[in-house]
RNA sequence: GGGCGAGUGGCGGAACUGGCAUACGCGCAAGAUUUAGGUUCUUGUGCUCGAAAGAGCGUGAGGGUUCGACCCCCUCCUCGCCCA
């Protein structure tokens, strides 16, 4: 039954273009993103999640007057269509197609407002060719370059990652440890855009989302400066640090078993242990390096710093726990105040300094490393000073000596956006012998990804072994060339597709800037709160990068984020690569769409997520068939309205306008059953307006139904063209309450009383109550504390 | 180790700004309708004592502030996420 009506409905929305949104109508336009989802196959429960209740505000923002585009699209470039071509023969391209086909149909099936007119397909050569044309622009601005560097590797995904892909040392797709690799790689300049990244002024996101965001930028002040090694004429080792104030305190240095100076300073008695530490070390992963609990290790170089400071002759240690990839590589040890220096110092039985103290006096040796804040001591002109004004002082008198200065810092690294493997977006790019690196020029694009590849386990990219592919002749000499064969890394795809939607087959540019004037920028976007860094910080900067080649005329992507939380079933999120996935399919089979879809809003806050247990879609369903028993039973108009259910009417109007703004979708599906239980046992016209108004508020969240119930009852249009009932403050006004009666902070009655009754009256009548008066016995009232429509509550002396 | 968030019936969860804890739903029990099952409807459903009226206890544990605490403060435990 509810399968055949809201096939229907699809049929018939689609027919007469519901969802096609213009790009001008009378009212105020309203751009409305949802995450586009990865064409793995099917759309399964967690896409559903995401997705039925951002369609529900969608419709909601829609019915309250605003011209709402919704649209979605596919992030069709990746791994898994490829990895499936090794395994199964299967082209990617036919793959990805044909789940794109399947997945539209269930789009469909979902009864969402989809604009799909407006579609965007990020490994249709007419959207990565914009991937290209921005590529390019970055070229030229210095903000995409090529570097050799330490990049992660995942042995099986055979490619580079970037930072943000590697969580815990593993790959973020298929958790495998992944390895450090000396590669020649592209990068996208994000470090450039560092500090702004930090600033979240004007955007209405999640704190959470903000939180992790600065985390991973990681800005840090501090100095950078350098200490000769004794003995090796005009050699130094620069390193960075966050507490210049305790370089008097500096009583060795350590280096990462990588540092290049290593191998030249190591002393001849030494060279044996440190040869063997650092081939120990690099067979070594990030994490296992890194992690707290393990015990510190480390080898004496035999080479001796000078702390130009305290003027002490230093050890140079190598450890592990130093990374050559974090700053310089190297770190002044300040045992005495840093925790991992304390234990490194305490094993190798190397001196701990004091020059930090709470009370600016000197202490017998510290048990512990203190890292708060202090008064310097032991730090010659500095003694005495704060340790905030020491920090400022020494990196401004590094300065003044040529030794360095202050510095900032960040943990984030440039985007490494090179992989070298087949089905992503070209870099235009070419190789020249005799040029050089070629930029492809503009009218050359897009650089078409070549169908006919082989493809075979391991090895490199399919682009490489691809004759006239790599073979081409050089744009600038015309002399015979290569073309880049690594691919780009599919987030830079995801990093603009919003901006592609209002225009998406432009062939002029990524988008037309009269209609882009028209959305831009995305007022709400949904997703999930694992994009919090990577897609996310992405789209930030290529906004910014767009906005300073002046493409785009504001600063950030998305003005309202919001996050929903995970679906987890067995312990571990919902995903096709966990194999945990469960069909909507046999549900709307079943229970049909509407079903699910309030089902999905109904179990829990969105925003927080929860454990997938279908037993509940029964409440679901059983409340959709009592509205649909409740809307055509017959009414008899003529009989007199019920005020007290007028009231609740409007009271649930307030409710689920509230709750919908507020993403509360669980709360909003309550008031509705506790109105429809209601008006099952309502008659005459308060019950026949109370039926059409909760049918307005159930529209955005069961489509089908509510469309059918309003045809049958004679509605004109489509309901999802209505307008959002107001809230009527004169009819929804409370007109009686319950007030608590309390003893000495006990319930002892209930009252109900008329709405803004006094305290006088209250007492009164409080007082008049028998159970009130036991309570109170024979003691005497002291106080009495009375909130308005609420409570009485009665204090007691002796 | 640091930061953030969370912990409420058998289960998912609700509770405005410190003011009736457990709305709404699932499950369960009893009843009505039905030949039966299913559907639908009604009633009940935190724990303990009690025939009942009612009383006491109760929001991870312990303490505190307050007339009054799921909510604020302190200590601790557990889980999740991010960072190290």
């Amino acid at each position: 039954m509810p399968a055949e009506i809201e096939a229907a409905w699809q049929e018939r929305w689609s027919k007469s273009g519901l969802y096609d949104t213009p790009d001008v109508s009378d009212r105020p336009n309203y751009y409305f993103v949802t995450m586009f989802p990865y064409p793995s196959g099917d759309l399964h429960v967690g896409h559903w999640y995401a997705i039925t209740p951002s369609d529900c505000a969608a419709r909601f923002l829609r019915m309250r007057g605003h011209n709402v585009l919704f649209p979605m699209g596919f992030d069709a470039f990746g791994l898994p269509a490829e990895n499936a071509a090794i395994k199964r023969g299967v082209h990617p391209s036919e793959g990805t197609e044909e789940n794109m086909a399947n997945m539209r149909r269930q789009f469909r099936m979902m009864g969402t407002m989809i604009d799909w007119r407006r579609e965007v397909v990020t490994c249709h050569p007419d959207y990565y060719r914009w991937n290209q044309w921005m590529f390019l622009q970055f070229y030229e601005r210095g903000l995409a370059y090529r570097a050799t560097a330490p990049v992660n590797w995942c042995p099986k995904d055979l490619t580079v990652l970037a930072n943000e892909q590697v969580v815990n040392g593993l790959c973020e797709r298929c958790d495998t440890a992944v390895e450090k690799k000396d590669l020649t790689q592209w990068f996208y300049k994000i470090t450039a855009y560092a500090d702004e990244l930090l600033k979240f002024d004007g955007l209405d996101w999640p704190e959470r989302v903000r939180v992790m965001q600065r985390n991973w930028i990681g800005r840090s002040e501090g100095a950078e400066l350098e200490f000769p090694v004794d003995g090796h004429e005009g050699q130094a080792i620069r390193f960075f640090t966050t507490r210049p104030d305790t370089i008097f305190g500096a009583t060795f240095m350590v280096v990462a078993p990588e540092h290049p100076l290593v191998a030249r300073i190591t002393t001849s008695d030494q060279r044996p242990a440190v040869e063997a530490y650092v081939a120990a070390a690099r067979a070594e992963t990030e994490i296992v390096r890194t992690s707290a609990e393990r015990p510190k290790t480390g080898v004496a170089t035999g080479a001796f710093a000078r702390n130009i400071y305290s003027g002490a002759l230093i050890p140079i240690w190598i450890a592990d726990y130093v990374l050559a990839t974090y700053g310089t590589g190297a770190i002044m040890a300040v045992p005495a105040h840093d925790e991992r220096d304390f234990a490194f110092a305490t094993q190798k039985g190397l001196e701990v300094r004091e020059v930090i103290s709470v009370d600016g006096t000197e202490h017998p040796p510290l048990a512990l490393a203190y890292t708060g804040p202090g008064l310097l001591v032991r730090s010659g002109e500095w003694s005495g000073i704060d340790s905030d004004t020491g920090k400022k002082l020494i990196a401004e008198n590094a300065a003044t000596r040529g030794i360095g200065g202050p510095k900032v810092t960040f943990r984030l690294r440039d985007w490494l956006i090179s992989r070298q493997r087949y089905w992503g977006t070209p870099i235009p790019i070419v190789h020249c012998d005799r040029c050089g690196i070629v930029p492809v020029p503009l009218d050359q694009l897009p650089v078409v990804l070549p169908h006919d590849v082989e493809f075979r386990p391991g090895g490199d990219s399919p682009l490489a072994r691809h004759p006239s592919f790599s073979q081409t002749t050089c744009p600038r000499c015309a002399g015979p060339a290569r073309r880049e064969t690594d691919t780009m890394d599919t987030f830079v795809d995801s990093s603009w597709y919003m901006y592609r939607y209002p225009d998406p087959s432009n062939d002029r540019s990524f988008v037309n800037e009269e209609v882009a004037r028209r959305w831009l920028p995305v007022a709400r976007y949904t997703g999930g709160i694992e994009h919090a860094i990577l897609h996310l910080l992405y789209a930030r900067f290529v906004t910014k990068v767009l906005r300073d080649m002046g493409s785009l005329w504001f600063d950030e992507p998305f003005i309202h984020l919001r996050n929903q939380g995970t679906i987890v079933l067995g312990g571990q999120k919902m995903s096709k690569s966990r194999g945990n996935v469960r069909a909507p399919d046999e549900y709307v089979l079943r229970y049909g769409a509407d079903a699910l879809r309030v089902f999905m809003m109904f179990m829990g806050p969105w925003t927080e997520g929860s454990d997938w247990d279908a037993s509940g879609i029964e409440g679901a369903s059983r409340f959709l068939n009592r509205v649909w028993v409740i809307a055509l039973a017959p009414t008899d108009n003529a009989a007199p309205g019920d005020p007290a259910l007028d009231a609740l009417v409007q009271r649930t109007v307030k409710k689920v306008t509230a709750d919908l703004e507020a993403y509360h979708f669980n709360t909003a599906v309550a008031a509705m059953m506790e109105l429809a239980n209601e008006l099952l046992h309502a008659s005459g016209s308060s019950r026949a307006h109370g039926v059409i108004t909760l049918l307005h508020l159930l529209a955005p969240f069961a489509p089908h139904l509510t469309e059918e119930l309003w045809q049958r009852l004679g509605g004109k249009g489509s309901i999802h063209e209505r307008t959002w009932p107001v809230f009527d403050a004169t009819v929804g006004a409370i007109k009686e309450i319950t007030l608590v009666v309390q003893v000495n902070g006990r319930v002892r009655d209930r009252l109900t009383l008329p709405t803004g009754t006094s305290e006088e009256a209250a007492r009164v009548a409080a007082l008049a109550s028998d159970r009130v008066r036991q309570a109170i016995g024979a003691a005497s009232i002291g106080s009495v504390i009375f909130v308005a429509d609420r409570l009485v509550n009665f204090v007691t002396e002796g």
